[in-house]
DNA sequence: GACTTGGTAAACCGATCTGTTTACCAGTGA
DNA sequence: TCACTGGTAAACAGATCGGTTTACCAAGTC
């Protein structure tokens, strides 16, 4: 994920643009003409970087995986040492998110559900991104040392998910409060391993 | 909700096959040509019943909400009475659901990202159709006797839309199963209200 | 100055979109 | 038999789609 390191230039600016045009309009629904409207780039400089509109979608979506690590991970990170305080920075800061800026889902997500079935490399990354935040709960899981960190980090992925999409629909990020809560329950009544617990088991 | 009681004939023939290609093939992606393409049902009687495409998506998921009480709602009634049960069997349907067809995911909230923003009717009937499930949990969960049944039918929610989601973009029914095992959970160690407890508090 | 490079602006092409119109056909009742 | 009703099939109009082409322009560079 996030292989673009090398995209600069008139490139990563087409993308970034087109990027934002997406993420309001939609991807059927925004033509090329209109993606760059207002933009100062023609769409002659579009088709010369992109050979199609669905091959500037995957170039917009393997930059928001780049995004995803800018805008979600690093925070969360920085929240401290403690995985479960990360884990919680997760929903604090997409709730942020959604309180500046409402309309805004899971733009790989998005896509996926477009595309599914009609374009394979679109719906793949949509994919990638779910399996990506997926895999960063289980991590942080694996971190607490609670028993089956895997089935805990879909279990709070599915929440994160969930609660992202409901905050779109409902036009409130109201769902991540609840959400947050129950991830706390979850993690809060965890088993913790009988016997050789796993490394670095805080015990709290 | 549901309010297409008197939808009948060749309009409700119409809807019935519509909602069925848009299911598939998404609202903005799909015109009304390849829409009843294979009908034998002509354009001309379309907009004979429906004054634009909107209106048709609109009538569409007025459908949906009535089917969504036929095919989720009322088997899982049919669970017994005990409310916990028909929680966890509206996951064991919904998982059915998409095993034997794994592209369907919530109509209504697919036409709410969609159009969100761009056509409040349709918008706000995905928005109605999440409310709709989100009150008939916290229905459920009021009958539980279980201590602040509104988030946790709220909590209940957000988990059966987002593996919903993923399901989807998976390909895969497996997130149900994870996400039953979280209510599951969440049902066992939520509070029970310290004074007069409501009926049928297991106590496990 | 001539030539190349990289870009904008806009016309253009064929396809497809929503929505309308025309022509035709199959029953049905008087 | 004749008119009417409700429908299909298909052409059509105007807009917009993805994508290409043409014309122009500005900045370097020799």
């Amino acid at each position: 994920m996030a292989e673009d390191a090398e995209v600069e230039g008139k490139k990563l600016e087409i993308i970034e643009w087109a990027s934002e045009r997406f993420y309001e309009g939609g991807f059927h629904a925004t033509g090329i003409d209109s993606v760059m409207a207002g933009s100062g780039i023609s769409k002659r400089t579009v088709y010369k970087y992109f050979s199609s509109k669905e091959a500037l979608i995957e170039a917009v979506l393997d930059h928001y995986g780049s995004d995803i690590v800018d805008e979600l991970f690093t925070p969360a990170r920085a929240a401290g040492h403690d995985p479960r305080r990360q884990i919680m920075a997760f929903f604090d800061i997409r709730k942020a998110m959604i309180d500046e800026n409402p309309i805004r889902g899971c733009l790989g997500i998005k896509a996926s559900q477009e595309y599914v079935g009609k374009h394979d490399g679109i719906a793949e990354r949509g994919k990638n991104a779910a399996a990506y935040v997926e895999r960063a709960f289980i991590d942080l899981c694996e971190q607490t040392g609670l028993a089956d960190p895997v089935n805990l980090g879909k279990q709070i992925s599915i929440l994160f998910q969930g609660s992202l999409l409901l905050s779109q629909v409902f036009g409130d990020s109201a769902p991540f409060v609840a959400a947050r809560a129950a991830v706390a329950s979850l993690l809060n009544h965890a088993a913790v391993p009988s016997r050789r617990p796993g490394p670095r088991t805080a015990k709290k």
